[in-house]
DNA sequence: CGTCAAATTGACAAGGCTCAAGTGCCGTGG
DNA sequence: CCACGGCACTTGAGCCTTGTCAATTTGACG
């Protein structure tokens, strides 16, 4: 395992250990779990949709994203990952994977298999509760995108999106909220807000227009934080950061 | 708690129970958990968003939504139950509320305080385990309604709202797929699709033209299961009902 | 038989999609 | 160092799905 293995350990440890309270013995079971470290091109498929999955992939560094697709083949994103997320756990569970797990950008992955996983949540408590929490984290910020795809006018859609990933981005310590640097395309932001990636294009227009955003092309930036968020209606209690 | 209370108990081992192995002592604990039952009318609102929760709520019988709600006002339903669907798992983790959960039908709930369930779920991994599974689905199914929501025209998009509510219902013991009764109005069908009511009028026209449900109002029933799944493209392996 | 909520229908407006063309950027190879 | 190719981004025109507004009908229930 080695020196580079701690480290990966540690991103684990913190990701868990972070809202929860976990005993040293907790942390040495966590630092115990064998893993597999990989560097992987953007694009790279990491879960296919209807696979079996036998590990766990925790993303270490760089972005991802869950996806599903109609019978029609059109796409849709159902989540933004981060350094320190944790990408698949419902296969602790469920042997057959029922979305696509895909990376963004170039990327810093760790594998860990699922067995021992298993039986540490099978043993310490403590840790199945954390994993669990982050879980339930997910699904709230699914339930918020269904709200978001559902019933918010595009400009309003993708502002939150976009207010979502800075916030994600600032917690996980990957750059502040008001310097994002996008890693995904207009297409990424197409497929995970249900327009089209030229829809999406007129909006961003839109946006800088009312100097919410600035710059163009991937490389823009956050220009007016607060104005962005108020625009958005976004509110990030149901990120469950605190607590 | 007496006769009664056992066959609300019976019916929460029953759910956990059914895609897990539960020994005879986690099924003990669970029967030792106290429980309030409670007759309630369609419409009562059981958890209001920002709400600080302290109860767990089990659906026995009738049929409940979990909604969000805009700055604008306007609502998006994120989930429906049925009997025996536990409603807010999440409140073991998380003091505030994200969401509103509300009784579509009259219904029987069962009220269980956090504080017991954390013992047990500290005590008895397997009893976790259950949960977290069941969250799991929850999440799985959010997932699903993302891309239904974002990237299906509205006829598939509320056919396949009606597929799974049929599935559901039929794992549930409801009742038959095919013998479906909604009890929710078009309102709620629209609230949930991200639509509106006018269109989930003319889009349920169209499936009635098209011999895939027969009625009218609410009163209608499938009239050609097989189809109306193929039109609606719906695979059930997201709800993981098997293993 | 009156009342109220839900369902139904029509006419019109609009937000977002499709198709299509063009631009800018960056890495690669000559 | 420059030319080329590919990919993402940008923009325009016209269409189509869905929303809005408003009136009417239906059905359940007291």
């Amino acid at each position: 395992m080695g020196i580079l293995a701690t480290e990966l350990h540690a991103c684990l440890a913190r990701k868990l250990g972070g809202r929860n309270r976990l005993s040293g013995d907790d942390i040495l079971a966590i630092e115990s779990l064998p893993l597999r470290e990989r560097h992987l091109k953007a694009g790279t498929l990491i879960v296919d949709e209807n696979q079996i999955v036998s590990e766990l992939c925790l993303l270490i560094e760089g972005f991802a994203c869950r996806s599903k697709v109609t019978r029609g083949g059109s796409r849709q994103i159902v989540s933004f990952h981060v350094a320190g997320d944790i990408l698949d756990i419902q296969h602790l569970f469920f042997a057959q994977a029922d979305h696509n797990v895909q990376l963004i950008s170039d990327a810093k992955v760790a594998f860990i298999p699922m067995e021992p996983l298993r039986e540490i949540v099978r043993s310490r408590p403590e840790v199945a509760t954390a994993l669990w929490r982050d879980a339930l984290v997910d699904a709230s910020i699914f339930r918020e995108w269904v709200l978001n795809v559902g019933r918010r006018p595009a400009p309003v859609r993708v502002s939150h999106m976009l207010c979502e990933f800075a916030t994600k981005c600032e917690t996980a310590g990957v750059h502040t909220a008001s310097g994002l640097v996008l890693p995904m395309t207009q297409d990424h932001i197409a497929d995970a807000a249900g327009l089209t990636s030229v829809h999406v294009n007129r909006v961003l227009r839109v946006l800088r227009e009312l100097e919410l955003i600035a710059g163009s092309g991937r490389a823009f930036r956050i220009a007016d934080w607060a104005g962005l968020q108020r625009f958005a209606e976004f509110r990030p209690n149901y990120l469950h950061l605190a607590a």
